[in-house]
DNA sequence: ATGAAAGCGCTAACAC
DNA sequence: GTGTTAGCGCTTTCAT
């Protein structure tokens, strides 16, 4: 079988704890025993067997991801940049994939977890969810991606703010008549889509419109669902003249119905979306941009840092920037509004 | 701490042997003992320990997907393909990243990977890469995602034809100057790329056109390397009508570089590319799809009949169909080629 | 069908 | 500084 830290022991010429220290560059180790064991470790392939470290340890070495979504450009980016950092810190790193998404009960149970992570970081599961909220209140360290929790270390940015802002570049465009395509018509458990509308509000508001709750459609935060969810404003007896879409895939859907229409995005009607997605730039979408692979490494820091197993990231909070990117997709209303 | 085997035992009168056959669902169990068995663990919440019993079975219970990007669409594809069936099986996912993808030499030795995992997936990694050999090599079940490796379980596309399918797209619109945006221009440790580029001769060579080498552009399989690769083919004296990029993501870049030199795509000039990118049927890019996803599935599937957990897959054979899905991007040459 | 007991390979007191 | 020793919580013979 594998070789074990007895073979290594015998070979350096020392105890099996001694080797142990010496391997995890413990202190009160001699110098010169320290190199005698790492060459005989070097020598033999010796690789400590993490079931037995973690057995005898209570530490697992390795940190899990929570997320509903493993294919969605969010998702893989944010486990993107946890990898980034796990992988550094020589941490394992365990996928937990939560079926499906709108009926989240596969979020794993805190025994569960407890049994193979030291921590977790939880992508964008709704935090008011009963099982997420165990987790939270589970007494193991969590780091959440997508939304503000008070009393734990989270990293997000302000979602009624990015709202607010692409409504006021539409506004400021001269837009008067703006659409929102948000998610899911049933309050659904994502507070995501809540700040953003309330950010769209607010943006209206501040300048004397009242929001028409006809003008909003819902797109799953799908590329589909958007697109559906435009066909439904297109046919609009009164057509809103720009369209704030909550996330670039769904205003990628919503591009494709333009098109299907004969419709050019930027001239007959301003698309916007929210996220910074990579295609945004190819298909010439207006956007607000968050710092997503950035995302991914602040929460993996944070979490390794309540681990005390690293220092805690530069920056302090977790509410990053947003930014808006100016494209094609928006432009004024063809006729004055 | 968490709840043990000897507590179940103990609750429910039976020795901890009997509690863990019990709950594994091996035989020579009294149907009513393993009813209060399962009754006592149920309520007590108990939990296996894994690294306990990894340790003493010396199996892991997880497979290990090793992989040099996450973040991009192919292998977030694989990769949730991958985890729909190990999240079934009940297995541990353990993501393995490879740092720098052109200096693949963090691939994990065989002795740290079968400490953590029963088997990997590994997907994408140069098949010829010494350190990827080794795995190979070693008595470690594996299986391939997008290479075909003799002896091994792999899946993959038939490269060479899908590149044959996509040139003879534009031969068949009337094409005869096709240009081709390739990976890397030093002979790279990829064989993707030789297969693509002698499928796009043989469609060539078919209708009695010679290569022409400077034709062949290089856009490193990324969209910003394929908007530079194809600025380069615009800049060519005697331009090309049409570009096969090898792969989609190069293909949004050479459309962004089309777009910013005013020309349009399916007009002015055609792109074609491969992958089946959803975004390509947003920007309207003729492709040819490989069904990724379910390459993942298999992946897994063909891993764990080899680790004996399930039966093997249905198709037999890991060689999948490509399909040419034909958009707005492609079409007949401006005047006669 | 069930139990007793011996590890699996490591870590962590504690002793020296 | 280093060695001894007792587990960590399971699985797995081998008895019974």
């Amino acid at each position: 079988m594998a070789v074990t830290i007895r073979e290594v022991a015998e070979s350096a010429g020392v105890s099996t704890a001694t080797v142990s220290r010496a391997l995890r560059g413990l202190p009160y180790v001699d110098d010169a025993t320290r190199l005698r064991v790492l060459a005989a470790a070097a020598s033999l392939d010796y690789v400590v067997s993490p079931s037995a470290s973690r057995l005898a340890s209570g530490r697992t070495g390795s940190i899990a991801v929570i997320t509903p979504f493993i294919a969605r450009w969010f998702f893989s980016t944010v486990l993107s940049g946890v990898e980034q950092v796990t992988h550094d810190a020589g941490l394992d790193l365990l996928l937990l994939g939560v079926g499906d998404p709108d009926r989240p009960s596969e979020v794993p149970t805190e025994q569960r977890l407890r049994q193979r992570a030291d921590g977790a970081i939880i992508v964008a599961l709704p935090a008011d969810d009963p099982d997420v909220q165990a987790l939270l209140h589970a007494n193991l360290p969590v780091s959440i991606v997508g939304s503000l929790v008070p009393d734990v270390p989270c990293v997000a940015i302000d979602d009624a703010e990015a709202a607010r802002k692409a409504t006021a570049h539409l506004l400021n465009l001269g837009h008067r008549r703006i659409a929102v395509i948000s998610g899911s018509r049933s309050g659904s458990i994502y507070t995501t889509q809540e700040h953003r509308y309330r950010g769209y509000c607010d943006a209206l508001s501040a300048v004397g419109i009242e929001p028409d709750p006809t003008l909003v459609a819902f797109g799953q935060f799908t590329r589909e669902g958007g697109e559906q969810a435009m066909v439904e404003l297109l046919n609009l007896t009164h057509m809103p003249t720009a369209v704030f879409c909550m996330s670039d895939e769904m205003a990628f859907g919503a591009l494709v119905a333009l098109r299907r229409r004969g419709l050019v995005a930027g001239v007959d009607l301003s698309v916007i979306g929210i996220d910074g997605h990579p295609q945004a730039e190819v298909i010439d979408l207006t956007t607000v941009e968050q710092p997503v692979e950035s995302m991914g490494r602040f929460a993996a820091e944070s979490l390794l840092a309540v681990l005390g197993v690293t220092a805690p990231p530069e920056r302090a909070t977790g509410l990053v920037p947003t930014r808006l990117v100016s494209r094609g997709s928006t432009a004024p209303p063809r006729d004055g509004g």
